[in-house]
DNA sequence: TCAAAAATCAATCACTTTCATTCAAAACCA
DNA sequence: TGGTTTTGAATGAAAGTGATTGATTTTTGA
């Protein structure tokens, strides 16, 4: 087996399951033992994955990630719904900020073409924003492997540069008491600055991120309206007495 | 077996199967192991397919890569002898700014893994820079559609927070008299500024570019050092009067 | 809590495979 | 025929592999 196909091999495993010992790659591969140390040596090194003793562990460690399956198909359909509203909330003459992150770019596709301004801190956001023709600026930074978003403190200064009309984020857990929260501390105080700069701004929230608490805060409720697409009666007037909300129902 | 026959098996197979062993060629077409191997290596010139220690592998086309508009592989060959030299100049702990451009892309495959750091305004250089595990910085700015190259009033108030040890450029015209030269006046108006933050620049310039003048001057020819592959003896003489000049023959 | 036992690790070595280079024979072309 | 290109074999160099060793870490059990 070339030494690529079982790099791909590990990578698709660590990706399946979050740690996975270093007898299950022997298995799966048939190399040896040695063979594999060095292989997650040369994956660690390229921050593929994090070596552990025993074996390895995937590198993103986001509190209460949901499985790959659960995030593409269902969710992704109230993604879509959510995402579909909010990108018709985007007027023309507009200059918006999009965030980093999979609900997000869901609304690009239905996003007018026509004289908006698109300022980003997502790499994977700017391929489709290009092919529908629409005028975008990245902000600069340090590009975040794993998630191909811009952070860092040069992304923060450079986010300075410009006024949002809307900014819209996607967050990982929105809390009465906590507020919007996200695993990474880095990606928190790029979102807070954000919001900090929009004249109006909006969170993207599947309902599986209510009463959920991530590690980094972005900002108390108020400080954005929530958007969303189901959500208990109770529930909804909990959050509604902190800030504005909208149910997306079609 | 005639060498167009033996390339168009040998892309088959690559295309059925993502990782092909060389002898599953040998095997494939009766040719010898040399044979193959030098199909394999000039595949790989023209963008085909990847070598890999045993074989090779497909390419997966990359997210922002620039179209497959190939030029000629003889074109493609000098970039490449520049690029590889221009490499070797990186040094460990350097931090250096790598310019938008095909030129300057092809450098990346050979810079050193560690312990580099490197800003740039080329999104079509971060998939790369990132496999490889190489720590990397976006200027931010307007992301020209036609390019994929961040520029515009915001890229160089971004590149203000950056100093280079070593700055690449590539450019469309080198001139004796109005020195270097490309065709936007604005990505000039970036190369400039990336030029004035580095300790030392250099200008990638294939042949072709020599005594061609194009629109908008980034700078004159002392602000930096030309590498190239190949060049008169009257030239070199008249250029080398101006700033030094590396030429690379292998 | 501590120390023995077990598991895992990094480092190394010998071995195998693969590689680039060279060169002469073969094939091709005019 | 003479000259060029392509080919395959031979060479030593380079890279990858798997086993072994002793060190390190984790687990076990008193």
């Amino acid at each position: 087996m070339l030494t690529p196909e079982r790099h791909r091999v590990i990578l698709q495993m660590i990706k399946e399951k979050p740690h996975v010992k270093l007898q299950e790659f022997v298995d799966a591969t048939g190399a040896s033992e040695s063979t594999i140390r060095r292989d997650l040596t040369q994956l660690e090194e390229k921050k593929f994955l994090k070596r552990v003793h025993g074996g390895a562990e995937r590198l993103q460690r986001k509190l209460l990630e949901p499985s790959m399956a659960e995030k593409s198909s269902k969710n992704l359909h109230e993604k879509v719904m959510i995402a579909k509203y909010a990108a018709s909330l985007v007027e023309e003459g507009d200059s918006i900020y999009l965030d980093a992150g999979s609900t997000v770019r869901e609304m690009i596709q239905f996003l007018p073409e026509k004289d908006i301004v698109v300022v980003t801190n997502g790499l994977m956001h700017i391929q489709l924003l290009l092919e529908k023709g629409i005028e975008c600026y990245l902000i600069g930074g340090y590009v975040k492997q794993k998630t191909n978003a811009i952070i860092g403190r040069g992304a923060i200064e450079s986010l300075e540069q410009y006024r949002f009309d809307k900014c819209f984020l996607g967050v990982n857990g929105v809390h009465h008491h906590y507020g919007y929260t996200t695993p990474d501390q880095e990606e928190a105080m790029v979102k807070q600055k954000a919001l900090s700069l929009a004249a109006e701004a909006f969170i993207l929230a599947d309902s599986s991120k209510f009463s959920e608490v991530s590690f980094a805060k972005i900002a108390g409720l108020d400080a954005a309206t929530i958007l969303t697409n189901q959500l208990d009666e109770e529930l909804h007037i909990q959050y509604n007495s902190k800030t504005d909300i909208k149910v997306v129902t079609s």
